[in-house]
Parts: C-alpha cells; sequence; structure tokens
DNA sequence: GCTTGTATTTATGTATACGTTAATTCATTG
DNA sequence: CAATGAATTAACGTATACATAAATACAAGC
C-alpha cells in the first residue's frame, strides 16, 4: 500500500504538504510524545525526498512540536493537557481583544459571512454533523482575527487555535454543545452588529471559557 | 572583502545562523520592507549553499516576515509601526499572565537572578550603556517567561518579544527611561518577593505599558 | 506602432550525493 | 566474564545537480 502524499493540489509545495501532514498527525495524537521521526524513514513513506521533510521537521522544531536529538531522530513533544489549558487562557485573552479590535472594522459584508457561518451551522448543530460544525467553527473565528485588522494577532491566533483542534472536536461532540456554541457565536455577531466592543469582547471570552469548560469537565470522552 | 557567516559557534547549524541573520537584519532595517531576497544571491553572499539559505527563508515566510512570489524572490514585508502597537497590546496582557503564573512558581534561586539582573541594571544606568542594559532587559524578561511554568505562553512571548527589539533599543536611550524601566522591574520584583499575584500581574502590564508610551512619544528619536 | 507569441533566462522546488559525527556492535584483552 | 576500544553503521548537515515554471525580452505579424 502506497502512503504517498495526494500530489493533486499543486498550489501549496511539497514542504507545505509534509509540514501539514506531520503536524496533524502529531496533533491527532498518531504520533505519540515520545515517538522518533527518521527524515529518511519518513521521506521513503512519504513517497519524497528528504529536503521537503527535513524543512518540514525544522519547523515543527522551531514550533516545538519535536526536538531533535543529534542522531536519534526527532522526538515528538506533542501537545499535554497543560499545553491545552495554557492555550485557553491565552486565547481567553487574545480572542477578546480580536473581537474588541474587530467591532470597527467589520464591515456589512463580512457581517453577513458570519451570519450565514450561524444559520449554517444551526443546520449542521441539528445534524449532529461535527465535521463541518468544525469547519465553520474555524472559519467564524479565522474571520473574527483578520476582522481584527492585526496581522501580528491574526498569526498568533491562528497558530494557536490549531494545536486545539483534537479536543475541540471531540467536545463539541458532547450533549448541548452543539446548540450553545451557535448560541455564543450569535450572542457576538450581535455585540458586533451593535458596534458594542465592550460586549463583543465579554462574549468571545465567555465563548472561549465556555469551550473550554465543557474540555475538562468530560476528560477523554472519546 | 568575505562577508562569511561565523562559522566558529559549531554547536548552531548553518540554517539557524542564516535565519538569525537575516531576521536580525530585516528587524534592524538593513533589509526594508519591499527588498527582495535571493536564495542564490544571498547563499553567495554569506559563502554557503543555498540549502540552509532556502530553509532560512521558508522560516521567515512562516513566520511573516516576508512573502514569497513565484520566481521574483521573498520580498521584505517587515515590521510596521502599527504592528509594533499591536505587539506591545498582545504582550500587555501576556506578559501579565506570565507575571501572574510565575508568581507561585518561582523559587528562591531565580528571585535571587531576579534581584542579580536589578543590581547590574542600575549600575549599567549611570553608565548609560544601554546595550548592555537590552541584554538584561532581555534576560530578565527571559526569565519570567520560563517561570511561568507554560511553554506554550513561554514561545508565544519569546517570539513576539524579538520583533520589537529596534524600537526598545531606541527607546530606552531616551531621558530616565534608564533609571525608570529598572525601577519597575524592582517593583515587579518585590510583588514577586511577595507572591502577590496580582500586583505582580499589575507591575508587568504597567511596565509595558510604559516601555510602549516611551516609544510613541518619541517617534523616530534615533 | 502595437500586440501577441515564442524562446531564453532566471529563480525556485525537488532529488541526490557527499561529508561528518554520534551510536552501536563486536572483538580483543585483562 | 567484563570492560574497553576500534570499526561499522546510521542519521543528520551541507552541497550540488536536475526539473519546472514564471518572467522577460525579442521578433514577427497585424
Amino acid at each position: 500500500m502506497s502512503k504517498d502524499l495526494d500530489f493533486s493540489g499543486s498550489d501549496t509545495s511539497l514542504r507545505n504538504k509534509v509540514f501539514q501532514h506531520i503536524k496533524s498527525q502529531i496533533i491527532k495524537g498518531v504520533y505519540a510524545p515520545g515517538d522518533t521521526i527518521l527524515e529518511t524513514k519518513l521521506a521513503d513513506e512519504l513517497g519524497v525526498s528528504r529536503t521537503p521533510v527535513r524543512e518540514a521537521v525544522w519547523l515543527l522544531e522551531v514550533e516545538g512540536l519535536v526536538e531533535t536529538t543529534s542522531k536519534k531522530g526527532a522526538i515528538v513533544v506533542g501537545i499535554s493537557a497543560k499545553d491545552v489549558a495554557d492555550i485557553f487562557a491565552i486565547r481567553q485573552l487574545l480572542e477578546g481583544l480580536a473581537a474588541r479590535w474587530a467591532v470597527s472594522k467589520l464591515t456589512e459584508v463580512e457581517i453577513k459571512e458570519l451570519q450565514k457561518i450561524c444559520d449554517l451551522s444551526e443546520f449542521y448543530a441539528q445534524k449532529r454533523d461535527m465535521e463541518e460544525l468544525a469547519k465553520l467553527d474555524d472559519r467564524f473565528h479565522q474571520l473574527v482575527y483578520e476582522a481584527s485588522g492585526s496581522k501580528m494577532l491574526n498569526l498568533t491566533l491562528k497558530n494557536l487555535h490549531e494545536y486545539v483542534q483534537p479536543a475541540r472536536l471531540h467536545s463539541i461532540n458532547i450533549e448541548n454543545r452543539f446548540s450553545a456554541s451557535v448560541t455564543e457565536h450569535l450572542a457576538l455577531l450581535e455585540a458586533f452588529r451593535k458596534k458594542d466592543a465592550a460586549a463583543a469582547e465579554k462574549a468571545m471570552t465567555h465563548h472561549v471559557i465556555m469551550a473550554y469548560e465543557n474540555i475538562v469537565s468530560h476528560p477523554d470522552a472519546k
């Protein structure tokens, strides 16, 4: 069986594909902490040369997901439960800031877009389709990041957001988290419409807190 | 004249050296926004092959310091005044969090270390040696980041801190910012000693705000 | 004279080859 | 039998070679 990467999407480079691939494998837990990643072996498995693999692994090292020990391969560090907790504490502050800044920058078009996401979310919440819900949640937050008008804040949050995907995916699968999340998005949207910065910040902070509360109160509910 | 990189420090790889080199050149403004970086040309100038240069440039791209346009080289994006403002707003929140978390984790040894940094800072403040002062300030903040006990927070802050070095360096050169900065560090240290989390957060937030106020009130004082 | 198409140049993306260093293994000796 | 040392192996770091694709320049046709 070939494990070759998909080459169809030629818009993005191999090193990017390899990087995204490994990163998602680590975040999903396929590569567990302590596992070692060997450039040559991985290159063979993916059907590419060492070059793009090297570049991908180095970026993983810079991002703190692996630690390269000399001649023994890169060992996976991964994301601990504490890391997730810390990320939510950081996001609570920064997403609040993003929401506050976004208030004065959001255009009518973007607000319409957010509304559309909420509508779709309600639809998929009824169908219990978490896959689609997760994607919509991503787009919602991404839109707010970009609407903040801050390159640095956007970069920082985009990075942090990725790390908590699996935790969030499992969390959103629980009880009424489906609709609760949508409700919180709608509250935020309302604050955006009223151009109420304080309310927007509060709504976003609350949303992040609730998401985390849900995760810790349902540990390992997979 | 040879522009070759220093090869003496063999502890760090070439790609790392090249990366740090370009990054500092961008942050210092030697490479201005709009300038293009050509892998081949740069490799020649530095006296290395394209491989380490490639890997360095890609990391710059991921960090948002350059944008690679196809076949036209990587164009330097750089740090705008707004970026600096945004970074200080973010740091204000996150360094406050770091200080709060550090309170319960700081060991006696680390507090002694912080005290030593303050002592030295006072010495160099009198001598008006900003070079050394900047280094000490780095170490002070770095220690707090690490004492926060959070890998994610440390990573995030370390990254943000680098971008504002030149602005800060120029800022610290102004009027009584020398001693003011040291005084603020001492106030923070006092809060650490008393294990007062609220006071530590407040002192750190204040310190970051003051540093930024100083920058904006003395624009382009170079 | 302007536009369009083609050829050449140029720069990046990928692969491979080479050098170096650390880890492991095996043999030899005390 | 254990310990030490040399040789082999394995993995990374760097350099170079090759492939590809875009940009530019030049020429031909309208």
